[in-house]
DNA sequence: CTAAACTATAGAGTTAACTTTAAGGCAAGT
DNA sequence: ACTTGCCTTAAAGTTAACTCTATAGTTTAG
């Protein structure tokens, strides 16, 4: 497939595509040069982007991304540092996913606030003094 | 207190302390000027600042934080207008926090492979085969 | 009293991750 | 053949959130 199918696969732009290959996180496995040098994509790279987007939104630079995946392509890490890098990765986002929780009962403690401001004043008032926290 | 004090207690530098002021993070109830021209901190200024690092960390820009702290200080919304923002906000936090359950699970399979793979290579590769996401 | 350590400002520099532009070649429909 | 749209590259531009530099005034420890 051309870059534009992929795209929309993918849900990236062509230009973020090509700039992630610049950036050496796709390579032959992913899409070869045709005669006409249009890039053609396996659907291998449609899984590679995604997994990409994956653990970006969970906050791992593409710098980072390149390193762990590139042990995936070749194998230039032991498998001892690779459950490493596992373990502090996995530690990082139970962390990360504990003050996601936090967030929600901060939020959902705002909530409450505002929705018994507009009902009952007196109520909010005595909630605000409940809670020390923020 | 001054400037380096308020960031050792808050864990910032005084850099990104005067730079969130200048965004418009902190106002006159977060600090005062003394006759020297200096920035005397209050209390307040510990507790915004700490509020601030904890949103940001869930992914908040600061002109986001902005604009709801600045509804918190003044009353230009409507608390309905705030009421849906919460609620947006809380939707969004959770759909991220499932994302983070998601990629722990992915990364807890990643560590498991790993560790069959150096003590059962056999095993590794069956696991391979059940596995059809990644 | 002086040097070190702090404070101030304005403005320039940095980094990551895109995003767009410019200038051209190729492809598909009419 | 022509237009429209997709493809190519290198390089410049953008945005957020800092981060630092230069220059200068203030405070404090010895």
């Amino acid at each position: 497939m051309k870059i534009k199918e992929l795209a929309e696969k993918t849900g990236l732009t062509a230009y973020t595509i090509r700039f992630y290959e610049k950036e050496g996180l796709l390579d032959n496995r992913h899409f070869q040069r045709e005669e006409n040098n249009y890039r053609n994509y396996s659907d291998e790279a449609i899984k590679r982007l995604k997994l990409i987007k994956k653990f970006q939104g969970v906050g791992c630079s593409l710098s980072e991304l390149k390193e762990i995946l590139q042990d995936r392509d070749e194998n230039t890490r032991t498998n001892q540092q690779v459950i490493e890098w596992i373990n502090q990765k996995i530690s990082e986002i139970e962390r990360k996913r504990d003050e996601y929780e936090q967030i929600l009962d901060t939020l959902n403690w705002m909530l409450e606030y505002r929705i018994s401001l507009m009902n009952d004043p007196e109520q909010a008032d005595s909630l605000l003094k409940q809670r020390h926290s923020d």
